[in-house]
DNA sequence: TTTACATATCGCGATGTGACGATATGATGG
DNA sequence: CCATCATATCGTCACATCGCGATATGTAAA
């Protein structure tokens, strides 16, 4: 059996994408907001269901009071690393955590796991 | 009580700090290896007790294959953010990961857990 | 088809990081 | 004290990231 130290799942590569994506204070916040898109963005009408598809880039906007473009670019950002997926209605593109990822993330960086 | 989407424990900037210092491969492996160092360092002589007090400079970077410049600061960068822990021994300073640490971080990216 | 609006992409100057060799510090053994 | 070895710090240059305004793309509505 081929002896990786790596931490039970993921490549290390990709583990290495996620975590730069994540360091950075607008995009972890972006990804806390995420977390609770009900309590967060409440004072914005939804286009969708938040539950469903996430929150639109315009509102993430808003709330973070980042350029238009940075913040575009942050969310493409963190769906190259897999961190959130995006669904177009309409015009407005929403943004919804993968909780998926963010788990196999969390597991990786604790180590082997109990078995 | 004052509600906050910010999971459970840590300040947001000290995770940052964390996750930066994470988002580099040779810091990410380096991580990973001192998960287990009987294993991945067994060929070199221990100095001390690596289950007590990790492992030395010089063992990580003669398995790394670094400058040993590198690898100082790397290790510097590591403890900062809080993730190691370092012990002199003789000459050797020995770096141990803080398990603590990372446990609290990766319950960061699972978001909030369960009360 | 034109207009309006949401989002993406481009180009930029400023700042940070990667990784190194050279050199300084600090402990140990003669 | 002096030499040696482990580690840290410094200076450097190539390259990446930050965050912005300007502009392009795409969708929907009139």
């Amino acid at each position: 059996m081929a002896r990786t130290t790596d931490p039970a799942n993921a490549d290390p590569l990709e583990t290495v994408e996620a975590l730069k994506a994540l360091a950075n204070p607008a995009r972890l916040q972006i990804m806390n907001w995420l977390l609770d898109p009900h309590g967060e963005f409440s004072q914005w009408e939804p286009i969708a269901d938040r539950d469903e598809v996430g929150v639109c880039v315009s509102h993430i906007q808003a709330k973070s009071g980042l350029a238009q473009s940075t913040v575009s670019s942050y969310m493409a950002t963190l769906e190259r690393a897999g961190l959130v997926r995006s669904t177009r209605i309409g015009k407005w593109i929403h943004y919804k955590r993968d909780e998926d990822m963010m788990s196999r993330l969390a597991e990786a960086l604790r180590g082997t796991q109990r078995p």
